[in-house]
DNA sequence: GCTCGCTGATACCCGCCGGGTATCAGCGGC
DNA sequence: GCCGCTGATACCCGGCGGGTATCAGCGAGC
C-alpha cells in the first residue's frame, strides 16, 4: 500500500462531518451530498491513510483512536485552511486600487468590557494610520474559533474563561468579580460576598453559561443569551458571577455585590501565533498602552 | 462571482509553490505536473477567492498582498493538514491490535543539550506505562517545522534561538553560554570572555549559521553541521558561541571559556499548543520534574 | 530592426474520479 | 416473520485535472 501523505480539505470536511454525527446519512444530508460517495470517501481515506477511522459497528459507527486524532487535528486543520482564504480575501480587498484601508476585524464576547474597548476603540482612532477596526460580538466563547477560522484577526479574551493555548497575547486589565443578584434579595444589601454565600442558596440557583456547546450540570437556568440573564437575574430566579465591567450593563432592578473570593479575571487581547501584520501590530501596541 | 470558501490542499500545494520559486516553470517542474494546467489551477483559486494573488509582471511573477497572505497562511494550513495526516497514522499504528505501544517523536537540535536529554529519556523510561521515545535530532532551527507539520510530537528548544509563538511549552533549564575556541588560540587561556572580546578579532571571525535557510551577513565560514563547525574550529578558522552543555561535544584541540555577557539560553519542551494525549503529557510531567 | 528565446496563457483532448440513482446486505425491533 | 434502519456495493455520467501543442508579449542581442 503505497501511502501518499496528501490529504485533500473535502476528504477532512467529509470525515469531520461524519465523525460528529457518527453517521453517514446524516453528515451526507450536512453535507449536501448523496451517501454512497460519502462512505467510497471515507473508505479511501482510510485506504489512502492505512488506518481504520470508524468503527462500523452494526447500528451506527464509533471513533477509533485514530479516528479520535484525525477529528482533532482535521479541524485544526480545516479552521486553518478557512483562514488562510479568508485572510486572504481581506488582504485582497485592502490592496485592491481604490479598495477599503487595512481593516482589523475584533472579536469580543458580547457585552464584556465595554469601558475596556470603548477606550480602545478610541485610542486607535487617535493614532494617525490607524487601520480601521470592525468589532464583531460573538457568542459566549467562541472567540477563539474566530481566531483560528480567520474570521477575527484579534480577540479580546478573559482568562480563565477563555484558553489562550495557541495564540499570542498580551495581558490587558485584570479585575475582580461581582455577584449580580436581584436587586431586592436578602444578600443584595451585603458590602462582599464569597463564593459559598452565593452556592447553595435556596430558590436562586447560579445561572449556568455553555462551555463550547454544552452546560455544567447543576439546577440553574441554561443561559444562551446576555439579556435572558439579566432578564431572569430581574425576575428573582438567578444569581450569575461577572466581572467588575459588568456594571456598565446592569439593570435598575439588578445588584451587584463584590466577590471577595472570587478568581481574578485578567482581560487579553490575543491573536494568531504567526501574525506579523503591521495594522495587528499597531492595535496591540495601543491595547497595551492603556 | 459566487466566491466558495473552501480552498483545497492541492490548490495550496500548488499556489506556495507558485510563491516560492516565483516562476511557473520550476514551480510545475517541483509539482511533478506541466505548467498549464499549474497557470490554470492558480487562474481558478484566483478566480475562487475573487482576488490576485500574482502580479504576472514581463519577465516573472510578483505577490501581491494578498499573495504574501496567502503564502503564510497557507503554509501553516498545509502543515496543520499534513500534521493531520502524519499524527493519524501515527494513532492507528498505535491502535492496531497487536501494534505498536504509545509512541512520541521528540525532536532535539543535533548534539544540544546532551545531558538533559539522557536525564530525560532515563527518567522518563523508569516511569511504569511510558510511552516509547523516538529520538529525532533536527538540522539547526527545524525543530519547530516538526512540531507544525506534525514530524514530532515534542521538541526541545532553545530559547532565545527557537520561537516558541504557538506552541505550548515548559521550561526545563537554564544556562549560560561559552566562547568555543581553538585550543592554542591566546583568548583561549583566559578565565571569562565578552562579547566584544570576540568580536572582530583579525584572523577568527564568528561562524554563521542559517537561520530559516538564510545565512547573516559576516566574514566567517557559514555552518551547516556540527562537525564541520567542530572541525574549522580545531583548525583555528573560526570562533563560536554555544550553550555551556556543548562541553559535552568538544574536541581535544578546542577550548571553551566562559561568556560573562551572553544572554542565558532557556531550554524549553514545547508541543502543539491543542495536543491532549496522555503520552505526551506524561513525557512533559517527567521532564519539568527532572 | 528583426529574430530569438524566455516568459505565462490558451486551445484542445482524454481519462479519472467525484457525484448521482438503484440496490444489496446485516441486524434490531414491533 | 417482516419491516425499517443502518452502511456498502454496483453502475453510469459529467466535469475537471492533467497532458501536448501552440500562441502571445516582450527583452536581449547581433
Amino acid at each position: 500500500m503505497e501511502t501518499v501523505d496528501t490529504v485533500e480539505t473535502r476528504e477532512l470536511r467529509y470525515f469531520v462531518a461524519v465523525a460528529e454525527e457518527l453517521h453517514f446519512g446524516r453528515a451526507a444530508e450536512r453535507l449536501g451530498i448523496a451517501q454512497p460517495p460519502l462512505s467510497r470517501a471515507i473508505q479511501q481515506l482510510e485506504r489512502r491513510l492505512g488506518v481504520r477511522l470508524l468503527a462500523r459497528d452494526r447500528r451506527g459507527v464509533a471513533l477509533t483512536g485514530a479516528g479520535e486524532t484525525l477529528l482533532h487535528e482535521g479541524r485544526a486543520a480545516l479552521d486553518a485552511t478557512a483562514a488562510a482564504a479568508r485572510r486572504t480575501r481581506r488582504a485582497g480587498a485592502a490592496d485592491r486600487p481604490g479598495g477599503a484601508r487595512d481593516r482589523l476585524v475584533l472579536a469580543v464576547k458580547a457585552g464584556a468590557s465595554h469601558e475596556l474597548l470603548h477606550k480602545l476603540l478610541d485610542a486607535h482612532a487617535a493614532e494617525p494610520a490607524a487601520a480601521e477596526i470592525e468589532v464583531l460580538p460573538s457568542g459566549t466563547c467562541d472567540q477563539e474559533a474566530m481566531l483560528r477560522d480567520g474570521r477575527a484577526d484579534a480577540a479580546l479574551m478573559h482568562a480563565p474563561f477563555n484558553s489562550l493555548v495557541g495564540f499570542d497575547s498580551e495581558e490587558l486589565m485584570t479585575e475582580g468579580q461581582i455577584a449580580v443578584l436581584p436587586a431586592g434579595h436578602p444578600l443584595a444589601a451585603r458590602r462582599t460576598l464569597s463564593m459559598a454565600d452565593i452556592e447553595g442558596v435556596p430558590g436562586l440557583p447560579l445561572a449556568r453559561w455553555a462551555r463550547h456547546g454544552v452546560y455544567p450540570p447543576g439546577p440553574g437556568p441554561e443561559i444562551h443569551d446576555q439579556t435572558q440573564l439579566a432578564q431572569l437575574i430581574a425576575l428573582g430566579r438567578t444569581v450569575a458571577v461577572y466581572p467588575d465591567s459588568a456594571r456598565a450593563w446592569l439593570w435598575a432592578e439588578h445588584a451587584a455585590v463584590p466577590l471577595a473570593d472570587a478568581p481574578p479575571v485578567v482581560t487579553h487581547i490575543a491573536w494568531p501565533a504567526h501574525n506579523r501584520s503591521l495594522a495587528l501590530a499597531a492595535l496591540v501596541r495601543t491595547a497595551t498602552s492603556l
